[in-house]
DNA sequence: CTAGCTTTTAACCTTACATTAACAAAAATG
DNA sequence: CATTTTTGTTAATGTAAGGTTAAAAGCTAG
């Protein structure tokens, strides 16, 4: 049973609020990280991948506007939502200067902050992904599409990838001839790093040797206790 | 100095409010239409090419929701704001099932407004200029037009094509060779997505694949929780 | 109102995937 | 060198997504 669910950065100081927000989300199937503060929120923010984020406009030390403005500094794509008990128009324009998707004045209805989450993540998956690169490697003979989820050795019939074979074998080109750290693909494939996970890694590990039996020059190593390796040798 | 300035279709029965929204506009640099009804909004809107729809809700005759969707069938692309007395979250809620870009609580401040108004064709600016208007395809050995929704193999008889199948081949060609996500088809075509439209969906790609099988280079292929992808052979 | 088309819903079946189990082999530990 | 830990690999299992056809429900023009 995979679950992908969105992942939200909520960012709010207010406890009690916060923690209510929280579990309403998750009680409609986004994964949501909870920070406390500004410096939180950033510190949060740099460690994972979220598909947006919400942010309480008022907080001490930093406030939302400059925590958008430092997370926009690293991503310029990710939706940003802020949240603000006052309606003043300042406010507004300032957020929609930093970027916002949405602006949203508490108190507010619940079941509207849930459309307009949904109204932004669609609107999101509709932008064309134009830039390929991201998406394609040589390793070695082969060719991995990762955004169409095939490998073609030497120009023949493409074999199809599974969602988990094409993401782990992504990450490990990504490091090519480098150590892969098993955590990193665990956290960021599997989301979650147990016992299981890891054995499943090993698992998706033997499938993508079996791909790669073919052009002998490609290799996945492992490095005990480490994580894995993809070596190209000529 | 000759500007072509961005046009608004402004639907708004209180003759006070709509004026002086209007003049606000207009100061603004916007071309403005302004219909004092449903009726006249949609019969202005059919005459004419506009950028940005900005519909009141509470109007007699015919409210902004039935407006809205007439325009919707008419195009689908076009963005739409709401204007609405009171904040009730059905409105809301029903505004953006059919489709609105956002909403917009009386009394709002103007200066607000642009802002939204900004952000909204900045969005649709980057996101609609392949897409806008192509209507006609070299599908392998079938020619689609989508304008009179017809499909024609080696220049024989043409098939018609119903609306949903046309757009979605339509669609599924935008994006020859590459991936189609689901989500896209479905927000674009059914504006929605749930479990019953997704399975509306795929019973469309086995009418299209039917059609289809005439060429038998010419294919759809699916990628397992990702989406579809038209490829044609060679 | 209804004939004819379109779209959705239902049903049933197949395929694709991820996880878990089970056992074997390496590597580390001490 | 015996034992524990980690990794390698294959197979079994359960679940979700997709393929397909048919029936039901919606529409719309006569």
């Amino acid at each position: 049973m995979e679950e992908l669910n969105k992942k939200i950065l909520l960012v709010e100081d207010d406890p009690n609020f916060g923690t209510v927000l929280k579990d309403y989300l998750m009680m409609n199937d986004y994964d949501v990280v909870h920070a406390k503060n500004g410096m939180e929120g950033f510190e949060k923010f740099k460690k994972d991948d979220f598909d947006l984020c919400i942010l309480d406009v008022m907080m001490p030390y930093k406030d939302g506007f400059t925590l958008a403005k430092e997370i926009r500094e690293k991503n310029k794509d990710v939706p940003i939502v802020f949240l603000t008990a006052k309606a003043m128009k300042e406010d507004v324009l300032k957020g929609y200067k930093v970027g916002a998707d949405d602006y949203l004045n508490k108190p507010f209805d619940s079941e509207v902050l849930l459309m307009k989450i949904k109204a932004i993540m669609q609107r999101k998956a509709t932008e064309t992904i134009s830039d390929s690169k991201q998406f394609e490697f040589k390793i070695g003979s082969f060719d991995l599409n990762s955004k169409l989820r095939f490998l073609r050795y030497k120009g023949g019939e493409p074999v199809k990838l599974s969602p988990k074979e094409n993401e782990l074998l992504r990450l490990l080109a990504l490091h090519e001839n480098d150590l892969m750290p098993r955590q990193l693909a665990l956290t960021k494939i599997w989301r979650d790093d147990n016992y299981f996970t890891s054995r499943s890694m090993d698992v998706y590990i033997a499938k993508l040797r079996k791909y790669l039996k073919l052009d002998e020059k490609v290799e996945i190593l492992n490095i005990h206790g480490e994580g894995f390796r993809l070596v190209v040798n000529n």
